[in-house]
DNA sequence: AAAAAGTATAGACTATACTCTACGCTTTAT
DNA sequence: ATAAAGCGTAGAGTATAGTCTATACTTTTT
């Protein structure tokens, strides 16, 4: 599929899109049988790709954070021991950030609790 | 306390603190008996919504949406039915992006189970 | 065949949230 | 009394993540 396809199945705009490729966090392949044009295509991995990018960066990781998650999940076979304790870490990080929705979450409550008692 | 003190107690630095009372969303007094300085006095009040700060900047919020969240916590009696609904809006946010975190946090387990797979 | 729509690349521009520097003044320590 | 440390203001600089514009070429539609 070419990219305004792959824009229509993500939700991301294309210019993101070629944002995130430009960064190399996903890799469209040009047709080698097409000479007119070097248009890219992309397949079920990208869209996969794009998706982990998505709740990722939700989550408050960066780009360069969601990179490496990309490479050690798809591409890497070799696994030093620092990229294991990176994500380790990371799990720790969305423990400790659970923490914070879950305060932040019932702050909210209260808020519009008393919002409402306001309002009588 | 002035704001080392403030800055002690809260791990934001100095800078930070100063952004942050810039945008109002903190605001030290002057104390009125001293005319050689200006120098601000901050209360418990802010600590507390420096915590805010803190809790709700790790869940995504801009700090203009922390600083309405402030707003209506601490200072407003009035109560729009939009803010309201604003932050009905951001509970759900928060519900959905929890989704989020629960798939990212099972997918760098996966990552984490592959790399020690990896290294038998 | 001409116009409209899609694609690629490069680079400029924007928003958010800091972070740092420079300056002048005040307070504290030696 | 002098030096060091702290405070305030203003403004410049940085990082991240887009977002938009211009240009040129290709493909599709009419």
């Amino acid at each position: 599929m070419l990219v305004n396809e792959l824009s229509k199945k993500t939700g991301l705009s294309i210019h993101t899109i070629r944002y995130y490729e430009n960064l190399g966090m996903i890799k469209g392949e040009t047709d080698e049988n097409v000479t007119s044009n070097n248009y890219k295509h992309y397949d079920a991995n990208t869209i996969e790709r794009l998706e982990i990018i998505i709740e990722a960066r939700e989550v408050g990781f960066t780009l360069a954070e969601i990179k490496k998650i990309l490479i050690s999940w798809f591409e890497t076979t070799d696994s030093k021991p620092e990229t294991l304790e990176l994500f380790q870490a990371k799990i720790k990080e969305i423990d400790d950030k659970m923490k914070y929705f879950k305060q932040t979450k019932s702050l909210l409550e209260k808020v519009c609790e008393k919002i409402q008692s306001n309002n009588d």
